[in-house]
DNA sequence: CGCCGCAA
DNA sequence: TTGCGGCGG
């Protein structure tokens, strides 16, 4: 879980269509576990070739990508690189959940009991090597850029975003917004209707546009301010104050100048302390590791070409989908590449 | 998740 | 035309 701060955000429904002409730059990895979570079979089994190459994220992916591009949104894909020191125990705890669910998933398979075992399945997913590659690779051949962070995927988007290179980052996380993103997209997808799982209820599932500058001032504090809310809530990288919520922890940071007064604020009022130095933590969201890019390199990863002929092997004849579906949307995908590019040219004579 | 066929 | 439900790999 990263940081909860969907009380306090200011947040306006958008559509697709809103984002037009616009470039995002889509977490990746967040885009990725939410497919393979997701796109399964009833027993939590996912897509896969005869292989047993895992093909869930292919299928997310490419559909999902083809719809972006023919709404004219440029996007941009960012992946992670090396986490910081300061992710590690996140890491270990997420690691040792999702090896209990796996266990329960084959469990539940075991005495048949079909519901459980989805919803374990999905909590045990993880992303490997081989689904990162396969994702680039897709990406590749339909034209679609990818940026391969040296850290944070996150902190590279706000980066994106901050400088205005982007839009907006696209994630579900709301760290996002403490790495200083401008914008953040949320729940970017095509059919606004989600399931409850086990239930017979649909509930409609909203894109929508999270704007700092406007959170910000509708709560009154820097974004400083919010990185130490953010701290107290509990981050990725560090364990928030037991007993101290969106709105309390709003109320101190308005009270204090700095992060250590936050700190010395919480040790004479609640008797509690961080675990470690949480300066390390606010350093990170203020200076993260990113990898500076250009205007330019912006709109080079934008004008790529999808090659038709090499979605079609690699999905179908590599990965078993089928050919009249994949190259149907690959013939979408390169008509409305095309016309974006055209309309680029024609700006810029 | 998102596609697609089928029902109404 | 829209809405559901089953399938995709």
């Amino acid at each position: 879980m990263s940081v909860d701060l969907s009380k306090l955000i200011v947040k306006k429904v958008i559509n697709l269509d809103d984002l037009k002409d616009r470039t995002v730059a889509i977490d990746a990895y967040n885009t990725i576990y939410q497919f393979l979570s997701i796109i399964r079979q009833p027993d939590g089994t996912p897509l896969a070739d005869s292989n047993g190459n895992v093909t869930s994220h292919l299928s997310g992916l490419f559909y999902r990508t083809i719809e972006l591009i023919q709404h004219g949104i440029k996007p941009i894909y960012v992946y992670d690189g090396i986490p910081s020191m300061l992710k590690q125990k996140t890491i270990e705890a997420r690691i040792q959940k999702r090896n209990e669910a796996y266990k329960a998933w084959q469990e539940a398979v075991e005495k048949g009991n079909v519901e459980e075992a989805h919803s374990y399945a999905e909590r045990s997913t993880r992303i490997n090597k081989e689904i990162v590659a396969s994702s680039k690779e897709l990406l590749s051949l339909m034209g679609i850029g990818y940026i391969n962070a040296p850290s944070e995927g996150e902190a590279e988007a706000s980066y994106l975003s901050m400088k205005g290179l982007v839009f907006s980052a696209v994630s579900q996380d709301y760290d996002t917004l403490l790495f200083g993103a401008r914008n953040i997209v949320r729940n970017i997808a095509i059919s606004g209707k989600r399931k409850l799982p086990k239930k017979n209820i649909y509930i409609n599932v909203n894109t929508e546009l999270v704007n700092l500058d406007e959170t910000l001032s509708s709560i009154g504090i820097s974004r400083r301010q919010l990185i130490w809310v953010g701290i107290m809530l509990g981050t990725d990288f560090n364990k928030g104050i037991k007993g101290i919520g969106p709105k309390t922890a709003v109320k101190i940071v308005k009270q204090c100048e700095s992060l250590d007064q936050v700190i010395e604020y919480i040790k004479s009022k609640y008797k509690l302390e961080f675990e470690f130095d949480v300066n390390e933590v606010e350093n990170l969201f203020l200076n993260p590791e990113v990898k500076e890019l250009s205007d330019l390199d912006i709109s080079n990863l934008n004008s790529l070409k999808p090659d038709v002929g090499g979605i079609v092997d690699f999905m179908c004849r590599k990965h078993e989908f089928s050919e009249d579906r994949i190259r149907r949307y690959a013939e979408l995908l390169s008509k409305a590449k095309g016309s974006l590019n055209q309309k680029g040219i024609s700006n810029w004579m």
